[in-house]
DNA sequence: AAAAAATTGTGATCTATATCACATTTTATT
DNA sequence: AATAAAATGTGATATAGATCACAATTTTTT
């Protein structure tokens, strides 16, 4: 299959300034691969050598932490992952791993450099998205240490539901362990939180489907922390 | 005064990769300040219209959260500041505040995109520099939500000692009161902490001097949380 | 040098959340 | 369908560190 990334209808917003024949150059140096709910797309502490682009589906990033295991955030297609890494430390800082069927595209480092090079453009938007990555970091991390675990959990429920999702019910993706580890907080905090929410009317959770009943009081309390 | 930054001997490591006349348009678009401890060199909330960068001194980014004040790290000159904000949204994420006398150039912003479109080895470096600071932030927030008091109270003794004064003694920049927003923690508990490292003969605290006499007891409670 | 303001030290008490323990439910495997 | 494994709910208890209160010290201002 000859020029794909031309007809891809999921560029990123870096790839459509390319030019057809930098989109051809991109064609030849990309590989597009499928992976299952649990598949592991980076591994923390490994050499990284490609660029991975999130086409479809949604992912975690998580450390291995001095202590616990810490899921620093959720990300959702379309995306580029690990680009800090592959630019800075060539040693991956943090594994991601699939939550919800996903497709990436693996781009080889090289090509992509050429690509950076040959067009500002291209390479202004990349900077643009490791620049928003970072501001995301640095609120997470206030909010994280700050809140507590109800605000926290308020947030991660408006995130799914605003964010990811974009409706008021889904199912959430992650265990109340991950999601633990996520607000950094024990699964069991998490179990009661859920069940004063539900109990309180904010939520209904039957399972792993979640339905938000009354936004405006989690907002209130995200805000109050 | 003429071309002042080809002259300049601080030059960061981007800009030694401009042409003679790349730093001349560099020289006519850069403003030299100097800044006193306490001054402030970005206000959070405010929007932001140059590139900082720090070419002498130290200062510290701090973000007021949902609650109390956070620092969120100290730069240490040579570093730019900012750029995650100058790029991304504008509307600046933090503040920055002297800590100890500075000495900072800004950059039009212009004139800074017309020499990242310009150098692609200057813009690489830039880019670069904003990936090691996405790194840092994240391992930082992992450290800091992990770990309890004495290890982060280490690492921040250790991170003063080795990377900003590369001393074992050393006057430290900030109050107790500082250093607890910059390690998660109540005043009094740091205060807690210094007395007991005194106590075990860990460092030697008189006022705000402090001497690290047991390096690598530090690291252990830093490695052990 | 005196007065005021800021910073630090330290005990007593309080509290959010972790941890433990085990029952119950849900999901996966045979 | 039966069995095993994983995930969840919930009480009881423990604890790190916050908060309060105030004394002592250091720094800054007058």
């Amino acid at each position: 299959m000859k020029n794909k990334c031309k007809i891809c209808a999921i560029k990123s917003r870096a790839t459509s300034k390319l030019s057809d024949q930098e989109i051809e150059e991109l064609s030849y140096n990309c590989a597009l691969v499928k992976f299952k709910k649990g598949d592991s797309l980076i591994k923390q502490g490994t050499f990284s050598t490609n660029v991975a682009y999130l086409r479809r589906g949604l992912a975690k990033i998580h450390i291995t932490g001095p202590y616990r295991e810490q899921i620093v955030r959720i990300v959702k297609a379309p995306s580029y992952m690990g680009l800090p890494t592959t630019f800075g430390d060539k040693i991956n800082q943090y594994s991601v791993t699939v939550i919800e069927e996903a497709e990436v595209c693996f781009i080889d480092i090289g090509a992509f450099r050429r690509l950076l090079k040959s067009n500002f453009n291209f390479s202004y938007e990349i900077m643009l998205e490791v620049c928003r990555n970072e501001l995301e970091v640095f609120n997470r991390c206030s909010n994280r240490t700050q809140k507590q675990i109800r605000g926290k959990i308020a947030d991660v429920l408006l995130e799914f539901s605003n964010k990811i999702y974009e409706s008021v019910s889904f199912r959430i993706p992650l265990n109340q362990e991950d999601l633990g580890n996520l607000v950094d907080s024990s699964r069991e905090s998490v179990s009661r939180v859920f069940t004063e929410f539900d109990r309180d009317g904010l939520i209904k959770i039957s399972g792993k489907k979640i339905e938000i009943c009354n936004k405006k009081s989690l907002e209130l309390i995200s805000a109050n922390g």
